[in-house]
DNA sequence: GGCATGACTACTT
DNA sequence: AAAGTAGCCATGC
């Protein structure tokens, strides 16, 4: 497996300041990813260390299995949710555009 | 190599 | 809003 892909992955989703989220899309394009996919399979694998639950899908929903997990940890961080939906266009990470 | 699975996304109906 | 379809690609058998 591409290890660099999977590093970069942990250091993008560890990079997610607090009080903000992110789509898994933007973390596969800010690391380099083709696919968001493998951005939710690195998480899946060695995610348990990173912030996570900073990590939401396209819609502001977070995954399935993880939907009261996220809330509550996100909730800690400031960030608002409404009906399991964080509105990204208001939490979304936006990397430093200088 | 082929088949099935998954912390996904965009398009179409 | 919800469901169906196509694209994506690494992992495990």
């Amino acid at each position: 497996m591409d290890e660099e892909l999977h590093e970069r992955v942990r250091d993008t989703v560890a990079a997610i300041p607090e009080g903000t989220v992110a789509t898994y899309g933007d973390i596969a394009a800010l690391a380099g990813a083709s696919t968001p996919r493998l951005v939710g399979r690195v998480l899946g694998e060695d995610g348990h260390d990173l912030p996570w639950h900073r990590v939401l899908r396209a819609d502001g929903t977070p995954a399935k299995h993880l939907r009261e997990e996220q809330c509550a940890r996100l909730l800690e961080e400031g960030v608002m949710s409404r009906n399991g939906r964080v509105d990204l266009t208001r939490y979304r990470w936006r990397p430093e555009r200088g």
